[in-house]
DNA sequence: TTATATTAAGCAATCGATTGCGATAAAAAT
DNA sequence: ATTTTTATCGCAATCGATTGCTTAATATAA
């Protein structure tokens, strides 16, 4: 059972006494083919149970129809729906993915790109990682001819087609509805400013401050507060400023904003009246929490088919000057229970 | 810049003035290859820019450092967390992830088993779709040599490797505790019962039932009741029973259980003194809820890891002999305010 | 110093599918 | 009846890396 040779083509050749070349037409195009030998050569290979082998096949084609993907985080709610979204299109056209996570590590990121390379994928579309540091393998891969498309968290300095929120508008936005709701004080929870999507929400939330003619109190910006227990934290030191904030924009993540919520509630502040809280992603539990959380959905799924139709329509084919694009997809804020005050 | 040939073996011995053999040695194993030339073929290599090509490599090795997984969905919490815990293990031993969702699809199922066969992959990971009908396709892998482990939503009668919940002992468990809390009339929402695991799950709480001495209702036991909605239509019909139950236990997800706690909460009913409810999966909301749900830890991160490393340590050496295992994983049950009475 | 062992490197086949080119035979055109 | 075209199919090279076998060169033992 085990260690059976596979049948090949020349298996299929040698059982109807032609020749592997013809097995092979007729598998594949079924040109130069006569319709009787074809129809024989396609029932025996049902019969012998002939499985293509890809590898020698996609060597010999110099080409692999197989997309790689490497993100931070596999099992991170934007991130497994942008890949979702993904592979819906790849399945469609056939292509198969191979997904690496980086962990948030440089230097794991390296080593995925280069496995990536090494299986010679057409295309790598990539997240980068926290600690991003120059983008020399993704210039290694592009340089052997494999197609890039980043995503989200892109390296500006690369010349690739990149796949965007509009972070800083979307920024604005939420910001701006907590403005219109009458909140005074906006404190914003910012993330690594090394990355640029974090960059551009700070720059939305003080861009919607400078707009409307608010102050930026330096006191009310509070960094790295990324995760649910990061959050708690900053929200504590907040609440416990002499002039507390009225509103907390939790740019980071929806978990953040969740750190601020228990901190409120076990505080005994009601939120929103007393504190206004907007998160970031539009994570499932937001629309349960009580209050429902205030949130920017990003489209990731939506995101993903983006994403994907980018290869097969613009750079699938061999045309050698394709400007890469920059495609911007508006993100959605919803307004939900934590930011909408029954009185102002 | 595009389409230029990558660097082989053949391009650094040319270059050398030496035979590729030396070369791929040097690049491998280093054996028989001596310590001068050895660092100048490394040295080149990387002047070169030289990838190893594993598509070739991999055809002449009849091997393939692949592992293939099918998912129903990729961005379900559950699967996304086990995928993550699998590419934790299989990153570590040097092997690539090709990832497929059957979208609880049977067809696209076989479609992606087929594919990943042609891929050579050394092994499938998968838990079947909602639709599964008979096994035929997995056979087929492992008639090809390729070694399975199903997970989860697994096929009885295929003898492979299994990793499981163990989901009637953790349902047991649950409806044990409901007991232990005072609850005397307890309803079951149940999943589809061609799909093993609610099957065991609706067995784990006949059999709390039983060995409290408890009647069986058939009233009180509600089908299909697997997301938020029907979750909280099954719950309006129960609540309107003239003998309603005093808890709920929402076996086939939080999801359901939420829908619960709307009904309940809506119809002015105090969780848990009036009634108790218990979800499963421990999504990440069930700890933000008010009151907080009771729910079942599936420990899907080490799950993932558990099966991957199933395969390095069981499946990977060529001993013929090998008895598939089924690997049963102890869920945990976590216990919240939704099911602790204050007085009983 | 001769015989033997060891090391280093080359040669050539191989993995399985694809494809350009040439050969044969059958069909069509003259 | 002869030439030309076309349809089928075989031959052999190729993709890039690996590996058993052979040879050459060097080191060690006798």
């Amino acid at each position: 059972m085990k260690n059976q040779k596979r049948t090949t083509i020349y298996d299929i050749a040698k059982k109807l006494n032609i020749n592997a070349s013809s097995v092979s037409r007729a598998l594949t195009n079924g040109m130069n083919v006569s319709e009787a030998t074809r129809q024989l050569i396609v029932k025996t290979a049902k019969e012998l149970n002939y499985k293509q082998n890809s590898l020698a096949s996609n060597l010999r084609k110099g080409q692999n129809q197989t997309i790689g993907v490497v993100v931070p985080r596999i099992n991170q709610n934007f991130f497994a729906d942008v890949i979702a979204g993904i592979e819906e299109v790849t399945y469609q056209e056939g292509y198969n993915l191979i997904i690496c996570q980086s962990n948030e590590s440089y230097e794991r990121e390296v080593k995925c790109v280069n496995t990536l390379i090494n299986q010679h994928v057409s295309c790598i579309i990539i997240s980068i990682s926290a600690d991003f540091e120059d983008g020399q393998h993704l210039k290694n891969a592009m340089d052997q001819g494999i197609r890039l498309i980043q995503f989200d968290r892109v390296a500006d300095n690369l010349d690739t087609f990149k796949v965007l929120n509009d972070n800083e508008q979307a920024s604005e936005e939420a910001v701006s509805h907590l403005i219109a709701q009458g909140y005074k004080r906006i404190a914003l929870l910012e993330g690594p400013q090394n990355l640029n999507i974090f960059k551009q929400r700070k720059a939305g939330y003080l861009a919607a401050l400078k707009k409307h003619g608010y102050p930026v109190l330096p006191e009310l910006i509070k960094e790295n507060a990324w995760t649910k227990e990061l959050g708690a934290e900053a929200t504590s030191a907040l609440l416990n400023l002499p002039d507390r904030p009225d509103a907390i924009f939790a740019s980071t993540s929806d978990f953040s904003a969740l750190g601020v919520l228990e901190v409120a509630t076990k505080m005994g502040l009601n939120v929103p009246n007393e504190l206004g809280v907007c998160g970031y992603s539009n994570e499932a539990f937001t629309e349960i929490t009580s209050p429902s959380i205030t949130t920017i959905d990003q489209y990731s799924m939506s995101m993903g088919k983006t994403i994907a139709n980018l290869y097969f329509q613009n750079m699938l084919s061999d045309q050698v000057n394709v400007v890469p694009k920059i495609v911007s997809i508006k993100p959605k804020l919803i307004i939900r229970s934590s930011t909408q005050r029954y009185s102002i």
